[in-house]
DNA sequence: TCTGGGGTCCTAGGACCC
DNA sequence: TCTGGGGTCCTAGGACCC
């Protein structure tokens, strides 16, 4: 029984959600999506038409308004993607008994087992999905077939848009030995720049290599390199896992410098974060604050806590007690601040009710819940925490 | 008007314990 | 007044991915 993993990545996601939701974006070519065109941020994804002037996502906004002053910029909504990729995810679930969301874009399906339905090749089945998505979703995808996920991917990497790839058992050696190495996953510019250097810049090179050899070169990522190259890795999908951290952070429309208003931001990314939190039955133990400079130089201040909460103020009175050491730097290298984030990590599962809690702690928790409940109902904007409200009374 | 936001994983050094 | 390791927990930073 041969392992068999199928990716499917689909085509310009945000950009085609963005379409479905907004109809006068249909006609428009060259579509960007990520942030308005005078706004700070980064381009999420691009139309093919838009490729073509050399945006990619990633890239500045302002950047790619110089490139292509007439495309349109469209800001997109977290919602909107997250309800599209699940009713994929839904379409998928119908073709194979596991399928893990790598992100919402990218899901991977586990067809192990299936050498008696599909005996040769997984090509029909792909085709059915990517019919059958199309279809249901309006949107179009991509897919790789593998013997293991790295392989998928790449397969379906090399697809797109569009396109069926299928690399069968066997043959993943001399697929991969046609790709340069910043082709694999986890290898990134700056990897890929370093191993450059040393002359390695394609995957045949790291298979003709002896280990020994290739350890010489770059040390104790040999032998992790070398079983890539040669295609090995995971067969099987693993089930999802705890999310090993909930964060929020938000790179501001200007620089600040006034601490109190940080602060007031701090306490409603931090009331962000315990919401989320609660909402999937976690708590955390370790607090991560982040403050990005306005020169880019940025800073992280963790620590971690006696016991692991989802309560708003004693996330919070860490966090706080970060940020005042954090902005000491701030302060005394006569910067302002460009972003600032928290992140609760060290999760673990919500306990049940502890009957020795501290009376206080459990106003705090009903308190919360209530809290909890007014925001489902009304929206996270129906409370604000108190210090963000303070800051706003000031008229900031 | 340069450079988002949500994550994962890894490394390196120090404290502390046995 | 010389000198171990191993393991775990913690902090800070960095590479990478979508």
């Amino acid at each position: 029984m041969s392992a068999r993993i199928l990716h499917v990545d689909l085509d310009a996601f945000f950009v085609e959600v963005c379409r479905q939701r907004y109809p006068e974006l249909r006609a428009i070519e060259l579509l960007v999506v990520g942030g308005r065109r005078d706004q700070r941020g980064v381009v999420q994804s691009a139309a093919y038409a838009a490729r073509r002037y050399g945006i990619h996502a990633g890239m500045p906004i302002a950047q790619a308004v110089r490139l292509c002053p007439a495309a349109t910029f469209c800001q997109g909504s977290f919602v909107h993607y997250r309800d599209a990729s699940r009713a994929v995810r839904a379409v998928l679930e119908r073709f194979a008994p596991t399928v893990v969301m790598a992100s919402l874009d990218e899901a991977y399906l586990d067809l192990g087992g299936t050498d008696r339905l599909y005996p040769v090749s997984l090509l029909p089945v792909a085709e059915r999905i990517r019919d059958a998505v199309r279809a249901e979703t309006g949107l179009d995808c991509s897919i790789g077939s593998g013997p293991n996920r790295m392989i998928a991917k790449l397969a379906s990497d090399r697809a797109k848009p569009r396109g069926l790839m299928e690399v069968r058992a066997g043959w993943g050696e001399g697929f991969l030995a046609g790709l340069p190495l910043a082709a694999l996953p986890g290898v990134g510019p700056k990897t890929a720049a370093r191993w450059a250097g040393l002359g390695l810049t394609d995957v045949h090179q790291v298979q003709a290599m002896a280990e020994a050899a290739l350890a010489r070169l770059v040390g104790g990522d040999a032998q992790a390199l070398k079983r890539r190259a040669h295609g090995h890795g995971g067969a099987t999908l693993r089930a999802e896992r705890l999310p090993k951290s909930v964060s929020r952070e938000t790179t501001l429309s200007r620089d600040l410098r006034d601490p109190e208003e940080l602060e007031a931001i701090l306490a409603l990314l931090t009331a962000r974060v315990a919401g989320q939190l609660r909402e999937e039955n976690l708590v955390g133990r370790t607090v991560t604050l982040k403050l990005r400079h306005d020169d880019f130089h940025t800073v992280t201040r963790r620590r971690t806590l006696e016991t692991a909460t989802d309560l708003d103020a004693e996330l919070y009175e860490a966090a706080r007690a970060l940020f005042r050491g954090a902005f000491e730097g701030v302060r005394s290298r006569n910067r302002g601040v460009r972003l600032i984030g928290i992140a609760a990590t060290n999760l673990g599962l919500a306990a049940e009710a502890d009957l020795f809690e501290p009376p206080a702690r459990q106003r705090l928790k009903e308190l919360s819940a209530a809290v909890d409940k007014v925001r489902e109902k009304y929206g996270f904007g129906a409370v604000t925490p108190g210090s963000a409200l303070r800051a706003r009374r000031r008229g900031r």
